[in-house]
DNA sequence: TGAGCATATTGTAAATTTTACATAAAGGTA
DNA sequence: TACCTTTATGTAAAATTTACAATATGCTCA
């Protein structure tokens, strides 16, 4: 290995300059009626006891495209979790004393279960209202607010919301989370029809379990249906 | 100066393994009724021949985001050209004997007066249709595929197709670049009424001059109207 | 066991938007 | 002035969206 003082002038054979590439996650999660962003705060180095976005470097033998899977099985030990790039950040100074072009993905956990894992640079890990979102250190706070709405452009043209809840769930937890992200209130009786009639769900013809109420029915998402609408050309608008 | 024989090897002062990146642009234009993408041939090294996008390297002293107008620039002579990114391609061995992670760009440009100029580097750049793109280096033809998706969809979301067309212009003229670009035939009545209700064209009173048949209006695009729109989260939708 | 409570579920009429479709107007050319 | 090419325009039917509130269900508790 060779240790460079000055990243900055290193330059491959070619005389190509190089430059440290990271990737950072915009993890979020639903709780309550509450969309929530996993933050992590380092642990030592000169950003020590700030929080931060996950993230990491780019290893040599790793795609970049595998990166935040990887931050992700580290973090909660969840895969093949819903991940999508929304941006790349790559100003000279963003991050001090370094150069580090950063690639910025938006992933999206379920409510079901899984144990966070803080990781070995963290000191602690923590969920996170969007809408409370503390000082992060570098351009942190712009690549949420970005990511934030990336999500919520996407979840106009694409039913991608159905990656934040269970496997199975109610037409009150689907609407909710539409509710929930886009910070908007929709009619009952409208949203179900047009999303009945979009066909993209699946009645289970099974009920909740425990619930101190009449029962609601549990519908799945119908992933393939989807597939064959959208290969046609095919938006979901919901406003 | 260090150059290094291993680029892969090298590591900056923290130990972080460093990466060559690029940027990479496709550059759309209309001619007639067709959609073309920009091309140049490399002039030497292991590609010497071969057809490519056009792109550099993101030198130390540059804003990653600067990149793309700066290819432009050199290639066309045109700023302020309409770019965004849509991917970033990070496998290890997408390029030969480096690994290289590219940020990919699309770019419209007008059908004004400009001079294409090689640069540097090409032996040769021309226009190709979107359809008939010939076998490029490395993953290029992927990326020129996912960049023409991209665009299709933003084009269903956003009216950025005005980036394509003189300042002034005809609604056939912008009734063609929808369907040249989606590839899709549209009803002149239905279109044009529906375009005219969005109210994001200005009627210039004007006719286009030196036509052997009846004179169209010309049109400009109400981009402060559009933006306010925008704000409140509005779409056009066509199909 | 039945009254009360909390949430789930459902319909309809009016307004708006989309769709399908063809002819007349304008301006230059021969 | 007749002709050619392209521009410009309306209407009725169908489909979709919107606004709006009462009933159904299943549990809890007296």
């Amino acid at each position: 290995m060779l240790i460079n003082p000055n990243q900055k002038r290193v330059v491959n054979v070619d005389g190509v300059q190089l430059s440290t590439v990271s990737v950072d996650c915009v993890i979020f999660g639903l709780e309550g009626d509450e969309l929530k962003v996993l933050l992590i705060q380092h642990d030592e180095g000169p950003v020590e006891g700030q929080w931060a976005l996950p993230g990491d470097y780019v290893k040599f033998d790793f795609d970049l495209e595998e990166m935040p899977s990887i931050v992700l099985k580290q973090l909660t030990g969840l895969e093949n979790v819903f991940v999508e790039l929304f941006d790349v950040l790559g100003k000279v100074n963003r991050v001090a004393h370094q150069r580090v072009i950063t690639a910025a993905y938006f992933a999206l956990i379920s409510t079901e279960k899984y144990e966070l894992k803080k990781g070995l640079e963290a000191r602690d890990i923590k969920w996170v209202d969007i809408h409370n979102i503390p000082d992060l250190i570098y351009d942190h706070n712009e690549i949420i607010k970005k990511g934030y709405e990336a999500l919520k452009l996407k979840l106009r043209t694409e039913p991608i919301g159905v990656e934040l809840l269970p496997k199975q769930f109610t037409l009150t937890q689907f609407q909710k989370m539409y509710e929930t992200i886009l910070d908007i209130k929709l009619d009952t009786r409208n949203f179900r029809k047009k999303i009945l009639k979009e066909d993209i769900l699946i009645d289970t013809n099974q009920k909740e379990l425990n619930v101190p109420y009449r029962a609601p029915n549990l519908y799945t998402f119908n992933a393939e249906k989807y597939d064959t609408l959208k290969a046609k050309g095919y938006f979901l608008n919901i406003y």
